[in-house]
Order: C-alpha cells, then structure tokens, then sequence
DNA sequence: CCGTCGTGCTTCGAAGTTGAAGCAATTACG
DNA sequence: CGTAATTGCTTCAACTTCGAAGCACGACGG
C-alpha cells in the first residue's frame, strides 16, 4: 500500500503514470456525458438548464430566501453569470427577488410555488438519469468507495489557495450543500 | 426502450440514498473545479482553452491527420462547435485543414509543428495541475479504483441507446427564456 | 455629519456553444 | 447511368457565460 506520494517528478514535471491517465479520462468523459444527458432531461422535462435546476434546488431546501451572493455560491463562476439567470427564472415565475429589509443593496431570491411544483416535476427524471447512468453498473460498495474518493479530492481542491489573488474578498460562509454545487 | 423495472416509490422514479446522493455531489463538484483550474492554466500558460487542448492532444498522439468527425468524437457534443474552434486553431497556425483525397467532402486536420511545440509546452502544466488538485490526496489504491469504478460507467453510457432511436418527436418547442409554467 | 472605502448587484461587450438550415460530394438502388 | 437518400462540413441566429466597469448602499474614521 502506498501513500498519497507526489513527489515532484525528475524532470520537473508530474508524470501521470497509465493508471492515473485512464482514471483521468474516464473520469472526466462519464461525467461530461452524464452532464449532457442531465441536460436533455431537464430541457425536455422542465425546460430548464442544468444551472437553472441547481439554483431551483437550492432555494427549494434552503430555510428561507437566498441573497444573490449565497445563490451563486458553488453553481456560477461570476455574479453576473446569476444575474442572467435569476432574470430568466424570475421572468419565467419561478423565483421572486426582492430588497433585503437589513441590507437594502442585497437582492433576496425565494421560490414560489410554480417553482417548487417544477422542481418537484423534472426531479424525479433527474434522479432516474442518475441512477440509470451512473449508478446501475456500481456496486453499494463502488458507490461508497466513489463517494469517499470524490469527497476527499473536493475538499482538498477547496483547500487549495487561489493561484492567483482574490478579486474580492470571499465569504467564508460554507453552507452545507443539501443539493448540487458544481463549483466554488 | 422502458429501462430496469426497479419501482421504488409511488411516483415511479428511483429514490438515491445519502450514499449515492454524497458521491454524486462531490463528483460533480470535484470535477466542476478541476476543469476550471485546468482552463485557468491553459489559458495563462498557452493561451487556449480546455476544448483546444484536447483537440491538439488529440492530433498529436494520432498516427496521422483526422477528419473533422473523428476529432470531434468525444470532445465536443456539436459539429459547429468543432468547425468554429478548427478555425481559430488553423488561424493560429497550429493546424492544416485540407481535403481528403479520398472523400472531398471530408476535411482532413494535421497539427503543425507549432502546434505540436505549443501543446508540448502546456503538457507539462496540465499533468501538474492535474496532479496536485485530483491525484495528490489519493493514494495508488484510490487510483486503481477510481479508474476502475469511472471505466464502467463510462463504458456503461457508451452501450446506452441513444434516446432519439426510435420515439417519435413529442413536443418540439425550443423556447428556452420563457419557461412555460404548464401545469401539467 | 462627511468623505472614503468596501460590499452587493447589475449592465455591457466579447467569446464560445448549440441546433437548424444549407451546400457539396458520395453511396444506394433501380 | 440517374435519381434519391446519406454523409461531412460550414454558415447562421439565438443563447449563455465571463470579466470589467459602474451604480447604490453600508460601515468607519475624522
């Protein structure tokens, strides 16, 4: 058994061996193509967009409403990314945004009822995709590995500093994802 | 094509455990944030993107030049999508397109020496970011099953027919801002 | 109070992706 | 051969995303 070893390669760089390249790229083609069938599900059942869900889902199990800022955590790269797309949810009824009685520059986001009914709608497909794509060939303990695997390389990713330094300060207000974030 | 009968509820869909629904999250979040911190490095040591890195990767482990088909396979979900990157790259002089002597309506892509040196020069960043962000918390245990696991699924979507096989069309209505709050 | 800075969100322009439509060459089939 | 269906690629319009700049509010320090 070997530990997690990283030595820095003799020629400065890090080899991948073949194990490590086949893991790469089937990790990285499966899920690039169960995005994509995530994506024709959700279009063709909801009409939505696989973002447009998550945000959706967030808001459907959290508490109360969101400000934008706690929206976009984990699901867009950039706040005007959300903006975009609070404007389509919000001109489609499916979320409300209003000022915030504390903060009047923050935007607070909450779903309505149509939106929940929708959600509660293509879940349902999502989870059948899921399931039908990426569970039905693992095993309750591939799945346990892969869940233990996965988690312990996005907490260490979360750890990574910035390469390069903050645009702005971040909130480090790590709400635990009840849902899907894609990214942080 | 009706799928596994494997009813587990009420409203036909198949509920995911807490250890599935874990595993899938982190995934999906690990692999959000190793792309873009792969996109960040490209971009800033080459000055592509991921999508073109691929592409020259391809060329440049092939044994000749491919048509644009073959290099679309598996990178990109549109043919446009390939022609509109195929014309940046080729104006960047890292590829040739020309025609087939075979097929003339066939395109055939080389990359060019430039090509070959640019994606020599990014490699090495890649393998590193790659490394330190998926593979370093992982041991060679972690690896091998990590490869193993993602394999068969990939390979189980791969076998998976395409959905548009045989049904016919249901409801053709593209409209992507307006979501319709059809109360089904 | 008042000026300054930091924060929350939006607007705007640029770049990339997709699906549908279109064109040219090839193959299938009488 | 001759016509029709198919294949390979490109063009085009619509949509999405991001980063930079901008606006408005809130927190401090004088």
């Amino acid at each position: 058994m070997s530990g997690p070893h990283h030595d820095t390669g003799p020629d400065g760089g890090q080899a991948l061996g073949p194990q490590q390249l086949g893991a790469y790229f089937a990790l990285m083609e499966a899920v690039s193509m169960l995005q994509h069938q995530v994506e024709q599900q959700l279009r063709t059942e909801g009409d939505i967009s696989y973002v447009q869900f998550q945000l959706l889902a967030r808001l459907a199990t959290a508490d109360g409403p969101l400000t934008m800022t706690q929206l976009a955590d984990g699901v867009v790269y950039s706040r005007s990314g959300l903006t975009y797309q609070a404007g389509l949810l919000e001109k489609a009824g499916l979320i409300t945004r209003g000022p915030s009685p504390d903060d009047e520059r923050a935007t607070l986001v909450a779903i309505t009822e149509d939106g929940q009914a929708l959600f509660g709608r293509v879940l349902p497909g999502h989870t059948e995709v899921t399931h039908r794509l990426l569970f039905e060939p693992l095993t309750d303990d591939d799945v346990h590995h892969l869940g233990d695997i996965m988690t312990r390389v996005r907490d260490h990713m979360r750890a990574q500093p910035p390469r390069s330094a903050a645009p702005r300060k971040r909130r480090p207000s790590p709400v635990s994802s009840p849902l899907p974030s894609a990214q942080a």
